[in-house]
DNA sequence: TCTATATGCTACTTGTTTGTAGTATTTAAT
DNA sequence: ATTAAATACTACAAACAAGTAGCATATAGA
């Protein structure tokens, strides 16, 4: 598993966002607690908001929220809003084409694997994470 | 799980030779059924020759052969040689220093998950592949 | 209406991975 | 020795991800 620094960040800044999530929270709270970019962030932060998971309200007093439940934003979702989840579901040896039918050389081992990889992903959402665990950014 | 396609090209460079394990392969008779050019393909035979999981001989009659058993040769390693193991199995927020004295919102969850993960990885060699689902290149 | 404080957009720069081209080296066989 | 058939090396090009810079837009409040 080694997700897209963007995605990582992604996750980070939501996780960061859960902590207390009826605020509204500015960029640039956000880019004084974790270590990012203030250009690299905004761009992020408007991608989370294009993708759904939050809502930006410009101008003066503004600043971005959650669009969502907690519950209903999970590992998976972010991943397949920056990234597509089939990238890491997908075929350990990148065939287009692997299947029961057309198997690679890893294809039956994989494929037990890969249903407990998007079980945790799907599963593990920010509503269930442990707050007293939400120690770094 | 996405590996890069340099590992994935020697995986499946690497299982194609493992059909034939006695026998010497040229880098001609390899890109022939694989669908990787000349030079790149080239440049992944030298790269695993010196990391030792085959051997090169050079000059008319050449090719190589492995230098390993097949059951010495599992993904992991493979993996570990060109990306380095720590990639896929440390912190999924992409934290240098997460521990359970230090751990990221994540890091329980995905300890656990881990740990079969890099499992899966070290248990799946060259030698317990099924010869029968080697079908595609 | 003006200003301060927010986010949004577009273009550029840098770094890494992927892929290509050309030339050099090695060696078995004649 | 020469040739043919193989691998090795170095440099470059293209594609993509990561990171930076500057200007545009929106809006609450004085």
């Amino acid at each position: 598993m080694k997700l897209q620094k963007t995605t990582e960040y992604s996750l980070r800044i939501l996780i960061y966002m859960a902590k207390e999530s009826e605020k509204i929270h500015t960029a640039k709270s956000i880019l004084e607690n974790l270590n990012i970019s203030d250009k690299y962030l905004r761009r992020i932060m408007t991608q989370l908001t294009k993708f759904g998971f939050i809502t930006s309200v410009q101008g003066k007093e503004g600043g971005y929220f959650f669009a969502k439940k907690l519950e209903d934003i999970s590992i998976a979702d972010v991943i397949n809003a920056f990234e597509g989840l089939e990238k890491y579901s997908g075929c350990v040896l990148g065939f287009e084409e692997c299947s029961d039918e057309n198997p690679c050389a890893f294809h039956y081992k994989w494929k037990e694997f890969r249903s407990n990889l998007i079980k945790f992903l799907k599963t593990t959402n920010l509503s269930n994470i442990e707050v007293e665990q939400i120690l770094k950014f």
